[in-house]
DNA sequence: CACTAATATAAGGTTGGCCCAAAAACCGGG
DNA sequence: CCCGGTTTTTGGGCCAACCTTATATTAGTG
């Protein structure tokens, strides 16, 4: 219903693709395009125009993968989101859980000049306010998800990938922000909820939230 | 040949249209067409989907003007392109002359909390670099044109508009900024360029440029 | 190895934004 | 008051991004 120029359109796929990318190589069109809200047709359509571009490549039955430009796009489009995501947040005073969505309007709309200048007004920032690394995806290497933990491990909360503002508003009135300390004390049974010991208090949270929710391990045992 | 969404064409007609209402109403199509590098068929197309969703009336062969509803809705769309060019220009440190065209992208990619976020993280300024008031355009009541300074007589530079990335280059080339004391030595002959003396040195500027350079008149006659 | 579920393609539609060329309406000067 | 030039409108098309509804193809599994 909502037309988007080609310009926004193929930005999106592709920050989808890379955003994608990190769980499972190559990445099924039907992921591409629920994730994105739009048909498998209007997806496959898209990869191909996409694909003559050489931004990707797609492998009929298996899925896509972004070509080293097609990444390379993708990146300066997070790294736009992440600046702006900083911006709205640290300056403008926005809540935590909002500036995702502002920040995936403007990250269409900003030319270079404005990206670099931006960077350097932000203080040259290395993480987004929910956490995620603003140049290149490397990402911590010890990182795991909440939905792994063991019962009984400690962690530090890490970043919140992939976002949406659902999730982040729900994270926010759980106060599950990155720096949090979370200590596992049981997951309830039949897939329920895993509680949470956190420094402000228990948490409950479902599992595929949590499967969001990146952090670092501090030990595997309660002390 | 570019596409735009119909959100962002629509502002940009609707600011284009609020912009010529100023020189002459009803505002002929051929003159916004024009202005916006349409064609004047694609400018009358939009003009009827715009005067059915209340934005505006056309009187045929006339011209068009603002409701009230599409005046608001210029005016929200000048407001938000207004504080993103003191963004840019004051705290991002981007040359003055090149604001505009990067605020003329972020405008329409602008949600009302980022707009109200931005006016008060900026401290509410009353005008963008160009000198143009950010709420409303109201302008000074005694303001004229450079083009009409009548020769021995001293003014201030108010504003510089409509603004336009190769008006402003030249006038930023020129030292002709806000606040910049003028007067007007001669002008040559057959539409010649005008000769003025400012602060900074002796300068020419062509009678167009000087019809979109706004300004307050000190004294008519040399002191 | 055949079958099913996932994937791809084909066909046909809609909408929005743009274009050109040609017809129609208007306006001002003779 | 009519004629010519400008403006507007109409008719006819194009393209991109989406849609749905089939129909083919294929990969993995029983």
């Amino acid at each position: 219903m909502k037309h988007e120029s080609f310009h926004e359109s193929a930005e999106m796929y592709l920050k989808t693709a890379s955003e994608l990318a990190g769980e499972n190589t190559p990445t099924p069109i039907a992921a591409l395009a629920g994730r994105l809200g739009v048909s498998a047709v209007s997806a496959t359509e898209m990869v191909h125009r996409l694909q003559e571009q050489g931004l990707l490549a797609h492998q009929p039955y298996r899925g896509i993968s972004l070509t080293a430009a097609g990444q390379q796009l993708a990146d300066e489009v997070v790294r736009r989101h992440r600046l702006w995501e900083c911006f709205l947040y640290e300056r403008l005073g926005l809540p935590w859980h909002e500036v995702h969505d502002h920040a995936c309007r403007l990250e269409h709309a900003t030319t270079p000049a404005v990206t670099e200048a931006l960077d350097a007004f932000l203080g040259h920032p290395a993480a987004c306010p929910h956490g995620n690394p603003i140049d290149g995806q490397a990402g911590e290497p010890a990182e795991r998800l909440l939905s792994e933990l063991p019962v009984g491990g400690t962690a530090v909360l890490v970043r919140v990938h992939p976002e949406s503002e659902g999730l982040l508003c729900y994270l926010a009135e759980l106060d599950l922000l990155p720096g949090r300390r979370i200590t596992l004390r049981e997951i309830a049974p039949y897939q329920g909820p895993m509680v949470l010991q956190t420094d402000v208090g228990v948490r409950y949270i479902g599992r595929e939230a949590a499967a969001h929710v990146h952090i670092r391990l501090l030990t595997e045992e309660p002390a």
